[in-house]
DNA sequence: AGTGGTTGTGGGAACGCTCCCACAGACCAC
DNA sequence: GTGGTCTGTGGGAGCGTTCCCACAACCACT
């Protein structure tokens, strides 16, 4: 085991090693097709030998690519960290590029230098590509990316007439889960906690909510329905509101798991038990749901495979920039707790 | 405003256009020194109209710098994530860095591929140096990294005896300002319910505790002290035990926030009021101390500022890598709220 | 008029890789 | 033997920068 040069060793030098020529040892690293086995043991040997591993950037600037793909941020940081749906995209984009061997760039696009620099750093031929989470109904982001030429894939689409490519959750079909099992649970009121009606999340769960009372046959009551903010608070105050307008649901549909939590405070504070009175389903599967009273029972999806959805079309995307590609809507499933 | 070519424009396109030599331009672009106004303004307006932007690779490889910075997280993202000290921290570096016109590859260490693949990324001369976040004592990745030549910064110091730069929040003077707080509010008898023993966070929070006793003149008393392990739970099951051990006790130094919320459960169970029997101070300045009842004082730390320090470090080391730096302690001050 | 400095400039060389073309040699069929 | 195809192979060219050296132009001074 020899102590390796102060300096790295270069593709030359592994071929000198090796007794062939550059063009042979470049054949082994890559693709490695048309090679003699003995010329290609004799260059992993050396590679091995001298320690070899390539420069990044003289391969990027013939290749014209950088095996690296940026992930855009443009929420406010205290919410992508904060909640664990984006903790677990980023650590499925994470593993998915790592076993692609691409690496992560993270740009977090605050406000301030969001208009200038953000632009300007993707145009470097930096990035084969970006990833982009955002929620915001009117981001104009995706478009700004595609006109540099730069593949985006959008996680959480933001609109449903957005043009780029995107993955995200298939919320009507989560929502029609939800609210078929309390059908099926014999509930014949059911409620919904809507989300707002400017995020995709919320009007799809909402539209699901509708297709799945119709599938079943039940009316649609317009005051079995009111509006949250995806907020505890506003679940507890959405509920209280709800037990007014219709005293007699069974059933509740929440849209997500922080408003359902609310929404059993309310009900306890009201007196209905849970689930003989009044049954409840929330959406996401976030923590909470395991440990409200009673536990929550859910519409389960996965943020990791989410993140990993979105590496495959970004991959693909680099690869085919002009084929258009479906947005790709991830399955979700019920997990059933105590609360129906 | 005449469309930009199908590929993108060279440093030589430039040259031609403003009518001087490749180098003339190179100048511009970078320092800029010796350039006559004349030959500026031509540059910068071939520039503008051609859209040029520096190619990366290019640079990179006749540079040899990247300016990229690697993030590498080794701890669990679940984790990372889930806490906001983190959150803060990250978002710090990611402004730094964006300041310094870095660019930040953030790199998940899992178990999986840590031992595999994290060295190999690192020398693949794809960055500058390398900030790494972690909390076990006994992590080895530093000096492995170090070992590559590569600079390292460590947020939050593993151990006291770590060779590598490191940037911690000072926690033995945070320790020192919350008790000397306690003893400031006429408290004679003050307990603590200390961290781990395994972690530095915890050993020196503890010994910010002894000192500031001995500074006011108070005796040690051992049955004042617990440990718990940073989990909000064990906070509540340490001050149980310190009210059966010390009846008399009439403040509680907490070596975190969440330990100090436990404590204060147990505390009204016990039926001692809050802060008139027993004052309680926290450390750290999470989101929850703002929601205890009563709200929690407690030692602020910046995460945000931390993060910052780190790239400064960092940035200073890729200057002068032989250079020995001291480690960056970071001040602490008090939030008094309602427990104290 | 000659000498010496300063300021600004152009362009060759090099960074380390992949791409591609030319070519040696083996093999086969006539 | 000649001509053709097919494997492997070596190495030139080029990717777009920065670095650096040579040199022109100009301004003093002797």
């Amino acid at each position: 085991m020899t102590r390796p040069p102060r300096t790295r060793p270069t593709l030359e030098e592994v071929a000198a090693l090796a007794g062939v020529g550059r063009g042979t040892a470049s054949r082994v690293i890559n693709g490695g097709e048309k090679v003699s086995d003995r010329a290609r043991q004799a260059v992993e040997q050396a590679i091995e030998e001298l320690g070899y591993v390539p420069n990044a950037a003289a391969r990027a600037l013939v290749t014209r690519r950088t095996d690296a793909v940026a992930l855009v941020i443009a929420e406010s940081e205290e919410r992508v960290f904060g909640e664990p749906f984006f903790a677990g995209i980023i650590r499925g984009i994470g593993s998915a590029l790592a076993e692609a061997d691409r690496q992560l760039v993270l740009l977090l696009a605050q406000a301030s230098q969001r208009r200038g620099g953000l632009d300007h750093w993707l145009t470097r031929q930096h990035v084969d590509g970006v990833l982009l989470l955002s929620l915001h109904d009117d981001d104009e982001l995706p478009d700004l990316i595609r006109a540099h030429g730069l593949p985006v894939v959008v996680g959480g689409r933001a609109r449903e007439d957005l043009r780029s490519d995107y993955v995200d959750v298939d919320n009507v079909q989560g929502a029609e889960l939800a609210v078929g099992h309390l059908v099926e649970r014999g509930r014949t009121r059911v409620a919904t906690i809507a989300g707002p009606a400017d995020m995709v999340a919320g009007r799809s769960r909402f539209q699901g909510y509708v297709a799945a009372l119709e599938a079943a046959g039940l009316p649609l009551d317009e005051r079995l329905v009111v509006r949250g903010d995806f907020g505890q608070g506003s679940g507890e105050r959405a509920m209280r509101e709800l037990l007014v307008r219709a005293p007699d649901l069974d059933g509740v549909f929440c849209a997500n798991d922080l408003m359902a939590a609310g929404a059993l405070l309310a009900l306890r504070e009201a007196g209905r038990r849970v689930p003989e009175d009044v049954a409840v389903v929330g959406f996401e599967d976030a923590p909470i749901a395991r440990s409200t009273l009673p536990p929550l029972t859910t519409v389960h999806q996965s943020p990791e495979q989410m993140g990993r959805a979105m590496v495959d079309l970004l991959l693909e995307a680099t690869q085919a920039p002009e084929a258009s590609r479906p947005g790709r809507m991830l399955p979700t499933h019920l997990v059933v707790r105590g609360s129906s």
